[in-house]
RNA sequence: GCCUAUGUAGCUCAGGGGUAGAGCACUUCCUUGGUAAGGAAGAGGUCGCGGGUUCAAAUCCCGCCAUCGGCUCCA
């Protein structure tokens, strides 16, 4: 008995809530889980031990401390698109002999597998018939196995499969570290993790097919991307599409054009969006509001050309940066002048700087203007109102001393927090910093370098700001700390972004006097808390899905008569709302009271007023609220006041 | 810029080698109404643009332009 007991050795695992229990080594987490309930043990997809990412079917040999993670848990879910994405190859691979595979990784909704299809040519009619061969496979209950592998048995492995982009990746692997994962007849190298079988895949969709350059590189070879989703659940696939339906209503560009408020044209060029009267509107609200914040934090508003001398632009190190793939410059008919039309307002505010002498009792300065730009986007990469080629920046330029930096620096984390509180953005912070190994790519000291990055860092633990760092995300002249939102189908944004710059002062030579009577160079900051106004309307837009709040929405009511018989009085109610500040139309039409009801509400405006017999005897109006519905009568100079202080509410900035 | 797909009435879309279709919107008429779609009639399109094939092209082929979804890029 002694022999046995001394043969099985026991390990200790940590649970997340501190508890310890021993097991026998070599033990798996989804036999932890079952010791723990079935029900756990039914439902964990993915673990992770010390950390480390750890399929539910491999051995835990040590001590070590085990998370187990579920569908609900992002890990969870991770793993079972991993596999999905295995799946999917192992599909293909059936379906279209010798096509060569690249990456299949999870991503945020799904999963990819980028392949090179050879001689076959794969189109989106072809996705039931992947899908079906997926569901095929599924029925199999095949196990999801991992193994070692050497270097070397890798390379012939995949070599022989004429897997040529696979033993590209495996080249570049430290021997010792090579695993596989294995289903039915398809081998992936892969780190995993894994869920242990492909049986929980119950409903399978193939999204769409993309182009997707080999490793990210243009000039590599383009891959066909095909991309999937599965659920453990058929019911979770439908809502889940259901729920791509609804976002795909939310989409800016579908609600711009419903709602007036912007347009492209051919005529005009790619890229070059018009703002209709309702949409420039929109856009001068929300400048109101930023001017008027900004002005409390002491900014001053400047206003400059939309053009620079070409010169400006090489002093400022842009032209050589950028210039080949901007705008090209403007000639004028003098022989040798040549402009450009501004890509950014900096080098003009810099010169704005230099107009008198500083001294640091003068600083901080902040210059800010809505400043449009011009930038050559390529073409494929122009969309709605998030991606264009002209557009107009809330910018600003602080220049202060190195001291001043990190108040500046959170007095503008002050603003872009107030801005997203106030129109309820969730949003990510990411602070993008130079890529240490690649110097050559960015221009200024490493002194200068390490102090900027510091300065974030810290504005940021100090104002409790969770951000995610990024090495080699930063601009070619400073750190910066980035705000994205997401838009109605998950893609990701940057609006606002606060970047130091210690470059453009040192081209400009811009110079303050000290208390030391000494010259010195000034830090600036380049910021913008909405990034764009056209980004930010597009995500405003799909964020209320153009349900706009009562002090932006174009128009604010609308007065419905009952019949052709109270136009008269439904015009008076116009007029007595419009000299009441109230935004409001009328609609004459000839139909009935409930097909204007309908067509206004989807016309998303807020406040409906209907007008008939009842009202036109004592001057009011019968309010009906979009979304909610009726609210009973009232006089119209009480809804006037009432809609006024709901607005007044909402513009105390 | 690259890969895939798409482009038909103001909007959403069907059709498809032989005289261009629907719904909504619009105009007119009937109806004059009480909180999410009343009825009838009418008007509206060189089927993105340019070439080619054909007796005949919106339809097939080529080029261009624009747009969707990605990739790369994003001062």
């Amino acid at each position: 008995m002694a022999e046995t007991k001394k043969l099985i050795m026991m390990i200790n695992i940590k649970f997340p809530d501190g508890n310890v229990k021993q097991y026998e080594s070599g033990v798996t987490p989804l036999q932890i889980a079952e010791s723990i309930s079935s029900g756990l043990a039914r439902n964990i997809l993915a673990a992770s031990v010390n950390d480390e990412e750890w399929d539910i079917s491999r051995p835990i040999c040590n001590d070590g401390e085990i998370k187990l993670f579920k569908w609900e848990d992002a890990e969870g879910k991770h793993a079972f698109w991993h596999t999905s994405a295995h799946l999917l190859a192992e599909a293909l691979q059936e379906l279209y002999p010798g096509v060569q595979f690249g990456i299949g990784p999870a991503i945020e909704n799904g999963f990819y597998y980028d392949i090179d299809p050879g001689e076959h040519t794969i189109t989106s009619a072809d996705f039931e018939k992947i899908e079906k061969k997926m569901a095929e496979l599924v029925a199999k209950k095949e196990n999801v196995v991992r193994s070692d592998i050497s270097k070397a048995d890798a390379l012939k492995f995949f070599g022989d499969g004429g897997q040529t982009l696979k033993c590209e990746l495996i080249s570049e692997l430290e021997d010792g570290h090579i695993t596989t994962y294995k289903q039915g007849n398809f081998t992936d190298l892969c780190r995993g993790p894994h869920i242990p079988t492909t049986e929980p895949i119950k409903a399978i969709k193939i999204l769409s097919l993309a182009g997707a350059y080999w490793r990210g590189d243009e000039k590599r070879p383009q891959l066909v991307r095909v991309y999937g989703i599965t659920f453990p659940k058929k019911k979770m696939l439908d809502e889940y599409l259901v729920m791509l339906e609804e976002a795909k209503k939310r989409d800016h560009r579908k609600i711009g054009k419903e709602m007036e408020l912007f347009a492209f044209s051919h005529n005009v060029g790619q890229g070059l969006p018009l703002w209709l009267p309702k949409g420039a509107a929109l856009r001068n609200r929300l400048q109101e509001m930023l001017a008027k914040i900004q002005q409390r934090y002491g900014y001053q508003q400047v206003i400059t050309p939309h053009i620079g001398n070409k010169l400006l632009y090489v002093t400022s190190g842009h032209y050589a940066k950028y210039g080949k793939d901007s705008f090209q410059p403007i000639h004028t008919p003098e022989e040798g002048e040549e402009y450009m039309l501004k890509p950014m307002n900096c080098p003009h505010h810099c010169e704005i700087y230099k107009t008198s002498p500083r001294s640091y009792k003068d600083l901080p300065i902040r210059f800010a203007e809505f400043g449009t730009v011009y930038r050559y986007e390529q073409s494929g990469e122009l969309h709605g109102l998030t991606r264009v080629r002209s557009f107009t920046q809330d910018d600003a330029h602080l220049f202060c001393t190195p001291d001043q930096l990190k108040d500046e620096f959170l007095g503008v984390m002050e603003i872009i927090a107030f801005i997203f509180k106030t129109f309820g953005f969730e949003y990510e912070a990411q602070i993008s910093l130079r890529d240490p190994e690649h110097k050559e790519k960015y221009v200024g000291s490493d002194e200068n370098w390490e102090k900027a990055e510091r300065a974030i860092i810290e504005a940021c633990a100090e104002k409790g700001l969770v951000a995610k760092q990024v090495t080699g995300e930063a601009a070619f002249y400073g750190p910066k700390l980035d705000f994205m939102v997401k838009d109605a189908i998950g893609r990701r944004w940057q609006l606002g972004t606060i970047q130091v710059d210690y470059n453009l002062p040192e081209r400009f030579e811009l110079e303050y006097t000290g208390s030391d009577n000494q010259k010195h160079r000034p830090v600036m900051i380049h910021r913008a808390p909405f990034g764009s106004l056209e980004r930010f309307v597009a995500v405003l837009l799909e964020h209320t899905a153009g349900k706009l709040p009562l002090w932006l929405a174009p128009e604010q009511a609308v007065v419905l008569p009952i019949s052709e018989k109270f136009n008269d009085y439904a015009k008076h109610v116009v007029d007595v709302l419009n000299e009441n500040n109230v935004r409001a139309i009328i609609d004459d039409r000839n139909e009935k009271i409930g097909k204007k009801i309908r067509d206004n509400e989807l016309k998303r405006i807020p406040y409906l007023l209907i007008v008939g017999e009842k009202e036109a005897n004592c001057e009011e109006v019968s309010v009906r609220k979009q979304g909610e519905g009726d609210k009973g009568s009232e006089k119209i100079i009480t809804f006037a006041a009432d809609i006024n202080r709901e607005v007044a509410q909402q513009t105390a900035f």
